[in-house]
DNA sequence: ATAAAAATCTATAGACCTATAGAATTCTGA
DNA sequence: TCAGAATTCTATAGGTCTATAGATTTTTAT
């Protein structure tokens, strides 16, 4: 009935413009509000069609989900892996972070908003793929402490959760304003985290 | 056909059940995930007896919506009413965001991540109750800035926005994790948003 | 040019859901 | 205890949505 052949450039190609009209659906909509139909008159194919790139509904979000969190990942194996000073790396994070909400914001959203209505089994990979990520952001920050540049009473687990929800909240602003600059964001953000807002207590010697 | 005297106490208190109902029913599953029927299920009631207490699926969520943000609001009048110095109101804000996050996630949950599928017309009051919040919040870094407690580079908006943002990411971590402390969790998210992670830099004279 | 493969279409079964109408029941105060 | 008010119930109209099956068109390779 669907002889796909999943492998050719093809139909890679059109599976991938079949994701991203779902993202955008999906992030206007939601997953539950947007129809198959919906995501079928945006890629210009009637509703029944779109049968042969997702087995279900709840696959196309999936694959949602996955496209938009991947990418993304990858950088942060980047960043991480890097020899970069703490600082430089928290910009790289924080910057990176941000950007995607512009480029992508479609199905990054849909990762930040829907993925929880997946079941389990389907939310498997991508909680590999979240974990991994708070955790290489907390190794930056035990690499931060063990080069003294970071204070030890800073707890990592909590002040990596702290960054990824700094970022979303900052992602908002962006969403909402299409004229944000998104460095000169990143580098407030950055100078917030490391410096804080107190000024510098100088011991005037 | 609905004679329904709003005013009367127990009237009251059973639509606050029926919204408490349809609070924890958005939360687990989404506005467009949820139905009626589970809602009224929650409430032992049958499907059709719902509509007592709503006009309609989208008038629960806005109810929601708001119970879930007006007293929330509420606290912020108070802390910026408030003669507190910058650094205690500060983590007067944080807290009351964490705490909430325990104590009626639910709802909140639902203003978080569902109120975008409220048309424009039911979504203003959440719009003008968000506003405040944050205005508010920036004129606690304004205030603080005028003290001399905040540095001048801070930008107010932007922090607020930040602040905001990491209570949320935070506040996930709350609802993963039952046995989370709440009020260790304010205390290490002020001491990073005052004094940031970089070590003091002494001047040793 | 032609046959096989790929992609899309039409049509529909089978669920499920909201909202309403009117009947039935429970509560309340005199 | 009884009448009226309040609350819940039953039943259903009317709509929408997913997923499938098989026909049809388009593309590809020889």
């Amino acid at each position: 009935m669907k002889p796909r052949n999943t492998d050719s450039p093809k139909y890679r190609q059109h599976k991938l413009e079949a994701i991203r009209a779902a993202a955008a659906v999906f992030a206007e909509k939601g997953f539950h509000g947007a129809t198959t139909n919906d995501i079928a008159n945006r890629l210009g194919i009637k509703q029944g069609s779109l049968y042969y790139y997702f087995d279900s509904k709840e696959e196309a979000l999936e694959d949602v989900c996955l496209y938009g969190f991947e990418q993304y990942a990858e950088s942060m194996d980047e960043i991480a892996r890097s020899a970069e000073p703490f600082e430089a790396q928290i910009l790289a994070v924080v910057t990176n972070h941000l950007g995607r909400y512009r480029e992508k914001s479609e199905a990054l959203k849909v990762h930040n908003d829907e993925r929880l209505y997946l079941p389990p089994a389907r939310r498997h990979r991508l909680k590999e793929l979240g974990s991994r990520y708070r955790e290489q952001l907390e190794m930056i920050f035990e690499n931060g402490k063990a080069a003294g540049v970071v204070r030890a009473a800073i707890d990592s687990h909590f002040a990596a959760q702290s960054v990824i929800g700094m970022c979303n909240g900052l992602g908002e602003l962006i969403v909402r304003d299409p004229d944000a600059d998104v460095f000169a964001l990143a580098r407030k953000c950055t100078d917030l985290l490391l410096q804080g807002t107190a000024p510098k207590t100088i011991n005037k010697g």
